[in-house]
RNA sequence: GGAGAGAUGGCCGAGUGGUCGAAGGCACUCCCCUGCUAAGGGAGCAUAGGGCCAAAAUCUCUAUCGAGGGUUCGACUCCCUCUCUCUCCGCCA
């Protein structure tokens, strides 16, 4: 959310801001509900303060012995007024709120211009694609015949979009998660931490899932209407929601392996090949919970660490600056990482940092106090510290050989009992 | 699933219809005192929003004692619903 006194003071510069990304600012709308909420709020104040006057003149002429009949004359007709007052106030201010959540992040000023994906920055690269002297197959060519990949199973016990991992390549599957979370915790300083699943709807609005993304997240048909995450970014964000950290506590650094359940709305005909787009997949995050002065360098530290885990598991890659079209509801700036694909010649999205700087801690009222100071907003940054099955993709084809054997990283030797291929 | 207890400020904990944003204690900040190291004295110490202002502070108003409704001139105090926590029983990985 966006701090409500810029959008009442500077309703044209944020509209400004807010066209780079495409969002049309409805600013006569906004001016228009502002003027009346302050009327009403200041004549409903006003209400509200007379009855407490008056009740407390009836109070102490009751202590008194007085009679209080004149009092109680007098405040005739007040009640109905002030709850006429106070629900008019209600619905105006559900209004803005309903308005404010919808709003996305003010772009960061060194956020490229542009409208989508094709307009994002390539800010360096790492690596070099190895050269293949034989047709490098695609990860499904290389995992379904032998049974590695069982997109029949996976559909036939859910439906598509889902999978199953068989022998080596469910091991291979686990090793991963394993090492990003060792690397993460022992190397790059993380706490790491588990979180349920399923949340509510209060954790999806602190990080901005909701109210504009229904859509695209699985929600349950209990009684609380919880919704499966659609990535540890929200538990684990949310664990600071309505809490004052101490200055000294100060930067919280968490990782965090979970499934994440997406329903892929909108994306029919994409991907529907392989693993790299399902409803289901596994994800180790990276969450930074920062002083404001501090979440730009940690953008930089953390996204080092993404790319860590691709250099450890020697897989050529590119860093992306998003475009101003491009990048997410709550972030201010980010990163993406693309890591490169023998089967299908190309970059693709393996990782995704961004800086939301109050944008998330305001939704989520998440602050912290320096000493003897003011409880002030933090900022908080999320970043995957990998995708895990797009992951177990760029291993399959980046390492695969002529005869259809696949080798297995290095730094993934130890958790594979030292098999240097997949078996 | 059944029975019961509870939810108050950073923490502990009073408060059962009126002047309570809330006693007291702890913690914390500042000052004083003290040569002695969990000693004493004094002051301060919630959050959010509105108004005022160029802005901030001050000032002022409002809201908040788990959440939401209700009763009342007035609710932390009474009534209803819900959520969460704890204890016991049952069930269970």
């Amino acid at each position: 959310m966006l701090d409500p006194k810029r959008l009442r003071n500077d309703v044209e510069e944020v509209a400004q801001q807010l066209a780079r990304r495409g969002f049309k600012l409805d600013v006569a709308r906004i001016q228009s509900l502002e003027s009346q909420r302050r009327e009403l709020q200041s004549t409903t104040q006003e209400l509200q303060n007379q009855r407490t006057l008056r009740s407390k003149a009836i109070g102490q002429a009751k202590a008194r012995g007085e009679d209080i009949q004149p009092l109680l004359a007098e405040v005739d007709g007040l009640g109905e007024r002030l709850v006429q007052s106070e629900q008019a106030l209600n619905a105006l201010q559900d209004q803005i709120q309903a308005i404010a959540l919808m709003i996305p992040n003010i772009l960061d000023s060194t956020v490229p211009d542009g409208k989508d994906e094709n307009d994002n920055v390539e800010v360096r690269r790492w690596g070099v694609p190895r050269q293949f002297e034989f047709t490098p197959k695609d990860h499904v060519d290389l995992g379904a015949p032998n049974g590695w990949m069982d997109f029949e199973a996976g559909s036939k016990l859910t439906g598509s979009r889902f999978v199953v991992l068989r022998t080596a390549m469910a091991k291979l599957h686990r090793a991963l998660i394993q090492f990003m979370l060792n690397t993460h915790t022992e190397q790059h300083g993380y706490n790491e931490v588990y979180v349920p699943y399923m949340v509510n709807a209060d954790s999806l609005r602190g990080t901005g899932q909701l109210p504009k993304f229904e859509e695209d997240l699985f929600k349950l048909n209990n009684e609380q209407g919880y919704y499966l995450i659609p990535t540890s970014e929200v538990p684990v964000t949310n664990l600071v929601r309505d809490e004052i950290i101490p200055e000294k506590d100060l930067p919280l650094r968490f990782t965090c392996h979970t499934p994440c359940f997406r329903s892929e709305a909108g994306s029919y005909g994409k991907d529907t090949r392989g693993l790299v787009r399902q409803h289901q997949f596994e994800k180790v995050e990276m969450i930074w919970v920062v002083k404001p002065e501090e979440s730009w360098q940690a953008l930089e530290t953390m996204t080092s660490h993404a790319e860590a885990i691709l250099q450890a598991l020697e897989l050529p890659y590119r860093v992306l600056a998003l475009c101003a079209g491009d990048t997410g509801f709550s972030a201010a700036k980010t990163y993406d990482l693309e890591v490169w694909l023998p089967g299908q010649q190309k970059y693709r999205e393996i990782s995704s940092c961004s800086n939301t700087l109050d944008f998330q801690a305001r939704r989520m009222m998440a602050r912290y106090r320096s000493e003897g100071g003011k409880p002030e907003l933090v900022h908080t940054l999320n970043g995957s510290g990998l995708a895990v099955g797009r992951t177990l993709v760029a291993i399959l084809e980046n390492y695969q050989e002529s005869d259809g054997r696949v080798q297995i990283p290095k730094v993934l030797q130890p958790y594979m009992n030292g098999a240097e291929y997949l078996a």
